[in-house]
DNA sequence: TAGTGGCTTAGATGTCGATA
DNA sequence: TATCGACATCTAAGCCACTA
């Protein structure tokens, strides 16, 4: 369910909205995403004939904007055309055209088709290096959940689904299908179930930026999305809770000349000796610090939830979300004068 | 002015929360 | 538990701005 405008309002107030955005607009290179926004447009074309699209920088603000304040398509267009922090940061006066709830739908479109979010999240690292934000004193690994709508789907279909296969309904009918999320997956964690994605993120321990990020369904296991997490550091130290510990992990970190501090996992038969529950606790101090990433995500951004359909779809989406997470850091980074450091 | 292609409109279908 | 309204995603088709 959408936020009313009131909540809205609230968390305007949290982001302390003139200051996110002035700060946004000032201290981000836009133009460095130009090139790689301008792949959404690539296509065979007869002429250059046709109506002209919106910038793509523009667009591409206008998604930041949505996943800033969480606000679904209809009420970004609304919110564009309300207020004039919103056109003022997409370089639009009151009296330009605003794009249509849908043409933001079909920009997203775009750039999942064209597998860009990745490629937009690196163009980003080169601007956090060029600002002297280079990934320092060693990397932590998370994953948290991501929700999406919960499927009313029957047993019957819903086995059919974690098969693998589509349900006889949805290939019946074009809308069913084109509505239901094959791809997300059940997942139990606290004892509690959740249906949805999950976001697993590396964070430099340093400046808590994310430095790469993989978008799996719910049920795939933390420690399986770990090795193609880790990237350039100037420290070999990885941080990760106890999931992620296991004899292949730990060779492997071994051979790749990373030093592990991942948490030591007790057993039924076998818990964890006095100097080993010391030893967790001095990492939990290093590796808590990714906690606060995903707490701004849940709190000032709106939440970990979905409401698009299908991976690809969720891949772009959660991306996005990754991306404002960073382009946020860096405002206020940039803002307590540590660059450069 | 016809052809082209992005944008907008209308409609189908879904989930969620409130209510009886 | 069923029903209803509100609000969401997504597509198809037509509109409209632009070019040759």
């Amino acid at each position: 369910m959408q936020p009313s405008f009131f909540d809205l309002d609230d968390r305007y107030k949290k982001l302390n909205e003139r200051d996110a955005l002035i700060g946004l607009d000032k201290l981000i290179d836009w133009e460095g995403f130009r090139e790689t926004l301008q792949r959404c447009r690539e296509k065979a074309r007869k002429s250059a004939a046709g109506r002209k699209g919106f910038d793509v920088v523009l667009m591409f603000k206008a998604l930041v904007l949505q996943d800033l304040y969480n606000l679904s398509d209809e009420e970004l267009e609304f919110q564009i055309r309300d207020r004039y922090s919103f056109c003022r940061f997409l370089g639009l006066t009151p009296e330009d055209r605003v794009p249509d709830a849908k043409t933001i739908w079909l920009f997203r479109e775009q750039l999942t088709e064209k597998g860009l979010i990745k490629a937009l999240f690196e163009d980003f690292e080169w601007q956090l290096e060029e600002k002297g934000f280079k990934a320092k004193k060693g990397q932590i690994v998370d994953a948290s959940l991501v929700s999406a709508p919960i499927q009313r789907n029957s047993r019957e279909e819903n086995t059919q689904i974690k098969r693998g296969e589509i349900p006889q309904r949805f290939e019946a009918n074009p809308h069913v299908k084109r509505q239901k999320d094959v791809e997300a997956r059940w997942t139990e964690k606290n004892g509690q179930k959740h249906d949805g994605y999950k976001d697993h993120l590396v964070i430099d321990n340093e400046y808590k930026l994310i430095r790469n990020f993989e978008v799996t369904s719910a049920e795939v296991h933390d420690s399986q999305v770990f090795f193609e997490l880790l990237s350039e550091n100037t420290s070999k130290e990885v941080w990760a809770d106890s999931a992620y510990r296991s004899e292949e992990n730990e060779w492997m970190l071994k051979a790749g000349g990373y030093r592990s501090q991942v948490h030591r996992k007790g057993y039924r038969n076998r818990p964890l000796n006095k100097r080993a529950q010391q030893s967790n606790r001095r990492k939990s101090r290093i590796r808590a610090r990714v906690e606060p990433v995903f707490g701004s995500m849940e709190n000032e951004m709106g939440g970990l939830f979905l409401r698009v359909i299908g991976l690809a779809r969720a891949k772009t989406k959660i991306g996005l979300m990754n991306l404002v997470y960073n382009l946020k850091r860096c405002v206020s980074l940039c803002r307590r004068g540590l660059s450069a450091a």
